[in-house]
DNA sequence: CATGAATGAGCGTTCATTCAT
DNA sequence: GATGAATGAACGCTCATTCAT
């Protein structure tokens, strides 16, 4: 990894320059975005590396060059859709959930799910699952994460609503389905039908603290 | 047990030709019972013959005596379930949906969900997969089932809501998310959890025609 | 790999019996001798398992039936030999190698090298490399039981001769050296030049114990 | 540094022109040094060019700028290696292998053995195989040579021993299993040890011609 | 002269499916 | 009806080799 001959730049690399590392990175996220289509369109276990590679114009061996296996290909999609919802979610980092940060919560979840469609189904996916979901919780404490976002969200339901844990189990239904509908029949919602159920959803869930 | 002529079922085996109907069918049904815990916990890709043979507790061989091929299992186990369901939606086929239909329609869907939470796990996952949606749809016209069953679920709405469209996709995602949660994490749902929500869900879609 | 369905074996299995048995065995033996010969043709690493299945006969397939992978194969063949071999060698496991027993020792050694050759070489071949020679001693042990000959075999000399660490040194020079030359390039061994080797090799190192 | 012509070798370059050959040769011996460690220690098969690379310090493109191939590399190395022993065999090239051309043939092979382990190693390593041992004579005649040395040490033992024929045997096997000790375990033969060999060897071997 | 991205043939391995028994 | 040995196509992956720069 270390290069010992740079002795003479002049002489020895006339013709390739550092960006090697542009290319490493184009490349690479057209192997992320390559087999993000092929993973939500057939399922992690039934898309083939061949089918990636082809879908990416590339020859198989290539992929091997940016990620060490399938699995950890899937990983680094993973991660990197996860980091940027992570934000979305608290953005501030502290022990609350504010009533104008659920509001753009429901906005950024609902934006992210026409952005980012595929990465949604691919979780989706994952969640069926039971032996693959520790793939998701493995690298970065999400495990944790999660759960103090449960708590977070527990929390605003108690300061607001008589019977919390039904209104948090209604309101991750209604959030879950919506996604699912989105995600997998994006035709079937329109901006306008869209528009109306964050509407609804503001109308049920957004209220400010019970003093 | 010894020297009994094996060529010859006419005289070998005078007390088992009347039912080898009844044998083929439980094997048929153990062997579908076994694929569905496996394909349920694991996802149908990532499921092997062999393990569903040794969840059987029988020879990989003997599958292809009932099935011909995993793919048609898989198939053979949805129709079951798929036809057993289709009822549920409007028993008595005529052209609406009454409102006690709609409430006992709910009480079904979530006994249902508890009863045979494997192949809603099962039609969970294929339903995030555009290649296999196809399956389900293929034998028995299930597509336009689906359709008139969704023009009914219409005109429920339009009977009795003002925005019938949005309503009966804030119902669509209600009853979607509730139904994923309770099917994958049915931990988190005790029985007093479901009742509260049955009846939310009474309360948000079952009223009278207006007139 | 239980068989609950065993409850009429007239009508259930008529056909096959327990010869699966001595199917198994024949096949996994015919398995690793085509091994045997293959690697030691052309080396471990050099040797792919479609030449072995072609060397047998068999597909490829077939082989992952009997083992694991193509390092058990390894693993199985050479486990297999040592056994053999380590009664050879302290057939009575006490604490001391006789007179005796050196003399059959040779005797052993040399007719083994005759009988398994290719078991020889591919042993010779692995101990050349550092980082497969630990394959050997992973199972049983064997590190140990090599260590513990060492030890009795220099007790051997240390009995019979002033210099034991050199006697030793030139004893395991010797045999090695012919090993290999007996091994590579047997037709250079008639029998009578074999005779003579295993004369010298008595007058070298066979004597009573100094008293 | 900056703006200088690339293009045109003779305004860029005036001073690197008078020894490229040195460059080339300083170049192919890294390479062949690095080949010649990975090769000893992983054996030749289970090598990488990209390790060779790595060891060497530079790109496995340049490699292929040297060697027409990976098997090109190890027959240069072994090339060079037999050589370079050849001379050490029968240095003045007569038709007679001295008392004391013997005695520093043994000098010669235990230096040898010592100074380049990695190349007796590999010389071993590719003796186990049948096919890969014709690389080692395709080139210069190796094979013919070789026969020659061989007549000439029937010679020398025909001369002194009663029988020559065994006393070869005997001769090759000591010194090849000394030689397998000694490159494979060095740390087992401390100097002294192989003082003493040398003398064993000296006692054994050595004698004036019987007139 | 030197780089490392890119290829493709072939590797070890898995698994749905077949078939003699 | 039932078995499990056997097949072969396809999988994930490696690596010697090429080539634009």
């Amino acid at each position: 990894m270390t290069n010992r001959s740079f002795k003479n730049k002049i002489i020895m690399t006339p013709r390739t320059e550092k960006q090697y590392k542009d290319i490493r990175k184009e490349r690479r996220e057209l192997i992320m975005d390559s087999a993000l289509m092929v993973f939500s369109k057939k399922g992690y276990h039934a898309s083939s590396v061949a089918q990636i590679a082809k879908e990416a114009g590339i020859s198989k061996g290539l992929i091997y060059n940016y990620f060490d296996s399938k699995e950890e290909l899937l990983k680094c999609i993973l991660d990197e859709f996860i980091s940027m919802m992570a934000d979305m979610i608290n953005p501030n980092n502290d022990d609350e959930i504010t009533t104008e940060e659920m509001k753009s919560f429901f906005d950024s979840m609902i934006d992210s799910m026409k952005t980012n469609r595929e990465h949604w189904v691919i979780l989706f996916q994952l969640s069926m699952q039971k032996d693959v979901i520790s793939l998701l919780f493995s690298n970065q404490g999400l495990g944790s994460r999660n759960e103090k976002t449960m708590q977070l969200a527990y929390k605003y339901f108690a300061e607001r609503f008589e019977k919390p844990q039904e209104e948090l189990l209604f309101f991750r239904s209604v959030l879950k389905g919506f996604a699912l509908i989105l995600v997998l029949t994006p035709h079937m919602c329109s901006d306008d039908m869209i528009d109306s159920m964050k509407k609804r959803l503001y109308k049920l869930f957004i209220k400010p603290k019970a003093n």
